[in-house]
DNA sequence: GAAAATAATTTAGACTCTAAATATAGGTCC
DNA sequence: GGACCTATATTTAGAGTCTAAATTATTTTC
């Protein structure tokens, strides 16, 4: 007279469940835990908490420490169980149009090992995309010294809308229609779990876990380059819409011009051509030499025009935080992306401008999380998707 | 040796707080349901379909109900139960400016009686504010036959943000300062557990239940009056954002301009002036005549100025629901508020900009709820709050 | 009135939890 | 080194939940 603990039938084993749930959180939570600690943080008895410890240690996910001793000691010593971190890895991959970035972590999110490489795009076929992502990925898992059997789950950023179901939009450019087949080619190669999501939502991700928004249930972050995208988490979710474009701000660039390399560019020379009774443009450059990074250390330098001319970036960029503001009131926004190292300077002006432009300004910042902010995010994707399928993952051989 | 059936203690008492919650949903929605359709849709056994009910029956939930006997029949008849629907009440309040709106709905939510009054505004005491709004729902309850004791939840709707802990946000208008104590206060004088929410949320929640976006997950719903609000729902929940402002698009009307009948009619005199050259002003009428109402008429008759303005309103709507779609991505906008019974006129107007303005535009439908829209919003939030209480509540005698 | 059909009810068993009683492992103290 | 003290572990008994199988009940049909 089994009870059904296959199929969908309910049962006293659904209780075991959630208190394995619990358990495995507090233990992947904290350090090393005594079996009172876990009494105290679950609320479970005793004689449960450690039943159900010697279970996940059964199972891979947890394992029994050696009390530790420290200073005088009264009393049988206690029981002691930790996660392991080690019981396998995840891995976060970074697709970008001309690079792909693979990162490597264990079941704690910390770093294992990572490599990148460069991705093959236009005319070239499919094929030689998904080698090169494979390759960095692998490349990775190398420098991590861990096999492609003990990776748990991949989480991959991809620079296109991906709905609910992990599907790319369609009728997006021609090099994303070769992200739409990578999380099958991945499963068919190697047999990984792959979450595709899409690149700024792993932004957020990233600055929710180990960035400037650490802890924090509201926030945008915006991931401001030639593309502009912001990653929406609300109530701790992150928001996707109807059909995953929820945040894909391009069109928004159309309107209000790029805020990335190229569109500071052009706008310093817009600025240029404005002032053209001036001594031969901005900061004395020639046109084709009005580079972002030209106008950034003009400014810096003092030199009026390339101040002018980002002030007028930090404008356009206010603009949009307002009605990010206005629309989902979020706590803060959190600036990412190409801008990200010379955003600093825009912050000022940036702030200055936004209570003229919204009754519910957010705090702002700049991301601190540097160019392996997607990867992190990815990372950040993967152990979700683990935390949450735990209980259901058989786990491979040890290493 | 009891099991600990309160405190926050687990154990196998949870698993039947479940299935009862489960069979409890599928009564709800569905009529009358024998055992055995209970069996099919919860994947219990009889056994414990049929010891569930009878809980949900000794707990005033649900009701057994004679077998139906249709047509040729052949062995034992099953036992039906079905949800009571009238174990008690729910209350939806629509608060306005100058307007209380209560209505009466049974658990399934339909409804059984309303009424309204009008509520002093300005430099009245709170307590003149608080007694209109008491009176109103008394005398619903009144028309629907019912006892205050009776009433399970309240549904509450303010134009004002109000956060997740049912707060509202400081710093309102005068007249919201009232608002704040609402619920203390009904639940002061009635013993009500009141549920205090934006007006826009209410109107997205009506929508989605009763009117244009049925069924839908991702639907955001714009309150355009005098005041310009939206309801957002993506993945079939309400986002309020970190303070409950998401949504309040106050400011926005003051960049794009108001969309409410004075907004309109303050669109035609500036129109008028521009043309001034003209016989005197639009469709002939003096200044001081031109209403929102005259000008829709107007544009109705063919009159071109009145068209143009009713244009330039239609431009200012789809810049608005063009920011909603780039950024939520919702699949569908629905118009109401005040502007709802003539916006029929500006929807070819909306729906041609859209796809100008944005990528990926939302489908934009008119509400077809009428007035009483935010009070079934209300009645909405209050059912859902019963559905998630229902197993908590202890239900006060049969009436 | 027996047979067939359908569904309710009963019974046995498995699994979970809590709570209380009992056992254990280390210290300390004499 | 043995008694004792302390904090924890382990065992035992009991209650509640489910499933699955066996049994019983009710109705129609022949």
């Amino acid at each position: 007279m089994q009870q059904g603990t296959d199929s969908g039938t309910v049962g006293p084993h659904v209780v075991r469940f959630v208190t394995a749930r619990s358990v495995l959180a507090e233990l992947r939570r904290g350090g090393p835990l005594t079996a009172g600690e876990l009494v105290e943080l679950t609320g479970l008895t005793r004689a449960t908490a450690i039943a159900v410890c010697e279970d996940l240690v059964r199972r891979g996910w947890a394992e029994e420490h050696e009390p530790e001793r420290t200073g005088p000691q009264r009393g049988r010593p206690p029981r002691t169980f930790g996660f392991r971190a080690d019981a396998g890895v995840v891995v976060g991959l970074d697709i970008g149009a001309h690079k792909a970035t693979a990162l490597v972590a264990d079941l704690r999110g910390d770093p294992l090992g990572s490599a990148s490489g460069a991705l093959p795009s236009g005319p070239h076929p499919v094929e030689a995309r998904l080698d090169a992502v494979s390759a960095a990925a692998l490349a990775a898992l190398r420098a991590a010294g861990s096999a492609p059997e003990r990776v748990l789950a991949v989480g991959a950023g991809v620079a296109a809308p991906v709905d609910r179901d992990g599907r790319v939009a369609e009728g997006s450019q021609f090099w994303e229609m070769f992200d739409v087949g990578v999380a099958d080619a991945l499963f068919a190669r190697h047999g990984w779990h792959v979450l595709l999501e899409n690149d700024a939502n792993l932004a957020a991700l990233a600055e929710q876990w180990r960035g400037a928004a650490q802890g924090l249930d509201d926030v945008a972050v915006l991931l401001a380059g030639e593309r502009l995208g912001a990653g929406l988490i609300e109530s701790g979710r992150l928001l996707r819409g109807r059909y995953g474009a929820a945040g894909e701000l391009a069109f928004l660039r159309l309107v209000d011009g790029a805020v990335g390399p190229h569109g500071i560019a052009q706008l310093a020379r817009e600025w240029g051509a404005e002032a053209a009774g001036g001594p031969g443009g901005l900061a004395g450059l020639a046109p084709r030499d009005v580079t972002a990074e030209a106008v950034f250390s003009a400014a810096d330098d003092g030199d009026p025009a390339a101040r002018a001319v980002l002030g007028r970036l930090a404008e356009r960029m206010a603009r949009v935080i307002a009605v990010l503001s206005t629309l989902l009131n979020p706590e803060l926004v959190v600036l990412g992306g190409a801008v990200a190292p010379s955003a600093a300077q825009l912050l000022p002006g940036i702030r200055g401008a936004l209570p003229g432009l919204t009754d519910t300004p957010a705090r702002v910042e700049v991301s601190g999380l540097g160019g392996d902010a997607l990867a992190l995010g990815a990372v950040r994707r993967a152990l979700d998707d683990v935390a949450e399928r735990a209980l259901e993952i058989e786990l491979p051989a040890s290493r």
